[in-house]
DNA sequence: GATTCCACTGGGCAATATGCTCAGCAGTAG
DNA sequence: CTACTGCTGAGCATATTGCCCAGTGGAATC
């Protein structure tokens, strides 16, 4: 069965209050208990719905500054690169893009001193050829996928 | 008071299993109930936590393209163009970065033709010079925190 | 037209969790 | 010594969970 629009609503609901329970939702939604059961019972099992991981303010935590380097990696060892970049803990994100078969990394650190010890761990990866870095000053727009699930919620699919 | 490893060890348990009640939060860190309800209210309350949003999996989902534009901004337009940005449901994440004073802006897709649309949305937005975009190939680390979390649960705090 | 699925409803049940309150008990700071 | 703070462990009424089941309506199949 697709992802209908019950199944966004539902979604929806959880991103707005995710310590709901089941049957409050089922209460909002206007459908029974065990429908809602079923659907989140699905969604996780059909791999679409893969957690509620809690979501921190890093900044809060003493983590305030976020920086992105672009990795050009030398011929055939990107796998390996990005298996080190793994292990740095204050690595939070990457991805192999297109372009000169390169790395994106997302990286946090506390202090100027400290992203400057992140980066050259980074830098120092074996394989790492050239780097770009740029220091994220602000965040127009958090990580998000609300209207994606707006979208579908009222049925726009095309 | 601040964060502590019992924190960042109730913030991995429910990473690991976020739906997971406060009494069950409880008996697995081996404190009392009161003391994982406290801890909870303190950490939303400071704005370390923020919620537990639901992680889906949009390829699932039939977004199966993540692209990111570097964009270059005419002078003093950053904000204006930022909101138009916010508008397009496919932009997932907008960062504004140093380098050229530019943005930096992730966005999803379902096909290659989609994802020209889209594209073209970004590009068209008024204030926007020059854009370079690449295409998302794999990605190798996924947005986490558990790392860090980990290593304050550890008690490796400097 | 009849049959077979399938998702959903709505109900009942025992077991469990929640929100709330309270007294006691350490360790720390004044 | 005393006040304060954070944690414990307990009790209680209420709400929620997980599970089971019979019934209903629509869509697909025969």
């Amino acid at each position: 069965m697709a992802f209908d629009a019950l199944d966004a609503r539902l979604l929806l609901l959880l991103t707005d209050a995710p310590r709901l329970g089941v049957l409050e939702c089922a209460r909002r939604l206007g459908v029974a208990r065990g429908t809602v059961q079923a659907r989140l019972d699905r969604l996780s099992a059909d791999g679409v719905l893969t957690g509620f991981p809690p979501e921190l303010r890093l900044d809060a935590l003493g983590y305030g500054l976020t920086a992105f380097a672009v990795l050009e990696i030398a011929q055939g060892r990107r796998g390996e690169v990005a298996e080190e970049l793994a292990a740095i803990d204050e690595v939070c994100e990457v991805h192999a893009t297109t372009g000169q078969g390169d790395l994106f990394v997302r990286m946090v650190a506390r202090s100027n001193d400290d992203l400057q010890r992140v980066i050259d761990e980074v830098v120092d990866v074996p394989g790492v050829r050239r780097t770009s870095t740029s220091i994220a000053l602000s965040t127009p727009v958090a990580p998000r996928v609300r209207p994606l699930l707006e979208r579908i919620a009222r049925g726009d699919r095309p």
